[in-house]
DNA sequence: TAATTGACTTCGC
DNA sequence: GGCGAAGCCAATT
């Protein structure tokens, strides 16, 4: 077990705990993890998905952009607006609201 | 071990 | 709003 197998398995536990109807992005993923820079390790992270019961549809990109989903983009933002979240086009519209966050403070 | 890649983020044009 | 460049971190080859 590598400090890297370590991290993998700390982003899918944070993942996992997004509640539904809820979206994280991948900086506060990753920040949640330890890595507050490391949101592209948590994308490498995410294209794996091996783990089942990890929403990783629930993961987006900053700024309320959905971001990618292995090139079924359409079926995340599916996926998101299933669960309240009003996605148009490529972007988040009640993002703000619907961010998943555990300190209810946004950066200033 | 070194180099490349990627579901990122931010800034500038 | 779209496109490109630089910076960042971990996985993969």
């Amino acid at each position: 077990m590598s400090d890297a197998d370590l991290f993998r398995r700390r982003v899918l536990a944070i993942v996992r705990r997004i509640p539904a109807g809820r979206v994280a992005t991948y900086g506060d993923v990753a920040a949640l993890a330890g890595a507050p820079r490391a949101a592209r390790a948590v994308g490498n992270v995410m294209k794996g998905c091996n783990a089942p019961g990890v929403p990783c549809h629930r993961v987006v990109a900053a700024g309320g952009r959905v971001g990618g989903y292995g090139g079924n983009e359409a079926l995340k933002r599916a996926l998101l607006r299933a669960e309240g979240i009003i996605v148009s086009s490529r972007r988040i519209s009640n993002f703000t609201e619907r961010r998943w966050k555990t300190r209810g403070l946004p950066r200033t």
